[in-house]
DNA sequence: ACTCCTTTGAAGTAG
DNA sequence: CTACTTCAAAGGAGT
């Protein structure tokens, strides 16, 4: 599990999720976060559309401009937030003009407190993310700043001028333990399908049993279409942004990331955008209503009787593995087996701290972007995935341990390798193997020497002594691979 | 309709 | 322990 060492190394521990390499040999990316997330963008774009040497507009002179003097390790927080800040004012001319809407309700202050601080106290990227935003939500939400951290931090959801949210923030930034101590970072729920795990990554109320509110959210009605947005459930932290209706129509890069009541803003289907698979807390106190040996033995069908988004009908996918499922009995013969192998819900993994980052990050990019294909989109989120910082990194990591924590515990008895189809050695699909020099043939690796990382020299592997070398040089050929 | 692409990370298997 | 494989999401593109 990542950990951010409170005190004065931020420097994540033992933790062997988080790559390390970018803390200091990656600076240059790392302080060109800020500038690479509009060049990716304009990288990527041109070497796919041929536009070879487009990206030159994030000049050099700029580049050494972006670049902050040396930091230390003590400065390292602050110089985050202040890249936060200077990559607010410089994307807001940049690509990342954020569209205008005004009507963005809410703010979502991910509570990154707990497992990343020692003392547990809040750390300070969290009060980073606290701080700037009640500021800013009172400014223009046009504030380049703001959409900035809206990007930055999707999970920010700020509501302009709204006293409800007001004071939805002041309680948010009250001590309440329930705040404090809840690690609850949502990730949206693209619309468009199903997550099949969501349960940390969903705050649709959609399906969130409808509790006692907090007070400042009883009446909580959109301004906007007047409809009374959902309350909070009882164990759900007012973090999680519950603005369906406000949103709907209103061109926000995360608009996927609000519960779909109006029209989607992106081109993508109303998928419901449902999220049965409740909360960390909710799943967590409804773990406590039933303990993982008495998780019901339809799988399909969570606590509360929901779908579970992890469970695909097994005519969209079949796997012959066994597992523990409650409805399949030893007794029964073979063709029986089979076909309650048949119906047996397919479930799938719980999503790394990539896959979440890359489902939150999607929709933004393709908003940015007028790509559309996966496999470009997914190239910029890998380039920004190692341009976030620890702690956002790290966001995703607690998040995905959570998920997986919560895999566990809804299904004890699963296996990755339950969804190997075939098993192992016996490729479903074969995937082409990546040789180094092989990946280097791609051409964006060329065209887009935004695409590359420095490459990674023994000063720097010896320089961080988590740097996942092996890893590293597996999983990013292409950035090894100096182009 | 199916597979590939492309990314990272988790988990599984084989040696 | 190391190396390798598969799968998770996503959707356009190709077969």
């Amino acid at each position: 599990m990542p950990q951010l060492n409170g005190g004065g190394g931020d420097d994540l521990g033992a933790n062997d999720e988080l790559i390390s390499f970018k803390d200091e040999g990656e600076q240059e990316e790392k302080i060109s976060e800020n500038s690479s997330a509009e060049r990716d963008l304009a990288d990527v774009k041109s070497s796919l559309v041929n536009e070879s040497e487009t990206n030159q507009n994030s000049s050099s002179d700029s580049e050494a401009e972006r670049r902050p003097p040396p930091r230390t390790e003590t400065s390292f927080r602050e110089k985050a937030r202040e890249s936060l800040e200077e990559a607010a004012k410089r994307q807001d001319g940049g690509l990342f003009k954020g569209p205008p809407y005004p009507g963005y309700p809410f703010i979502m202050i991910p509570d990154l407190s707990g497992p990343y601080l020692p003392n547990g106290s809040l750390s300070p990227t969290a009060r980073t993310c606290v701080n700037v935003p009640l500021d800013l939500h009172l400014t223009s939400c046009c504030s380049p700043l703001m959409q900035y951290l809206q990007m930055k931090w999707p999970l920010l959801d700020v509501q302009t001028g709204n006293l409800q949210s007001r004071q939805a923030l002041k309680d948010a930034r009250s001590p309440s333990p329930a705040h404090i101590v809840s690690n609850k970072v949502p990730v949206v729920q693209h619309p468009h399908h199903v997550h099949p795990l969501t349960p940390l990554i969903t705050y649709s109320n959609e399906h969130f049993t409808p509790g006692n509110p907090p007070p400042h959210l009883q009446a909580d009605i959109d301004p906007k279409t007047g409809i009374p947005r959902p309350p909070h459930p009882p164990d759900i932290s007012p973090y999680y942004p519950l603005s369906p209706g406000t949103v709907g129509q209103i061109p926000h890069p995360l608009g996927w990331l609000v519960p779909q009541q109006g029209q989607p803003v992106y081109p993508i289907t109303t998928g419901g955008f449902r999220h049965p698979y409740p909360t960390a807390l909710t799943v967590n106190a409804s773990m406590s209503r039933f303990p993982p040996h008495m998780v019901p033995p339809h799988h399909s069908l969570h606590t509360t009787g929901i779908p579970h988004p992890a469970i695909v009908t097994p005519t969209v996918k079949q796997e012959s593995s066994q597992s523990d499922m409650g409805s399949l009995h030893s007794s029964k013969h073979q063709d029986s087996k089979k076909e309650e192998e048949k119906k047996k819900p397919h479930i799938k993994k719980p999503l790394n701290a990539f896959m979440l980052y890359m489902k939150e990050m999607r929709a933004k990019v393709v908003a940015e972007c007028t790509l559309k294909e996966s496999a470009a989109i997914n190239q910029i989120l890998g380039r920004r995935w190692h341009a976030l910082s620890r702690e956002e990194q790290a966001k995703y990591y607690e998040l995905a341990r959570k998920e997986r924590q919560l895999h566990m515990q809804l299904y004890p008895g699963w296996s990755a390798r339950d969804n190997y189809v075939g098993g192992y050695g016996k490729k479903k699909k074969r995937k082409r193997d990546k040789q180094p020099g092989e990946t280097n043939e791609h051409s964006e690796c060329y065209l887009n020497p935004c695409l590359t990382l420095p490459p990674i020299t023994g000063e720097k592997k010896s320089a961080f002594a988590t740097y996942k070398v092996k890893a590293a040089a597996s999983a990013h050929p292409l950035q090894m691979e100096a182009c």
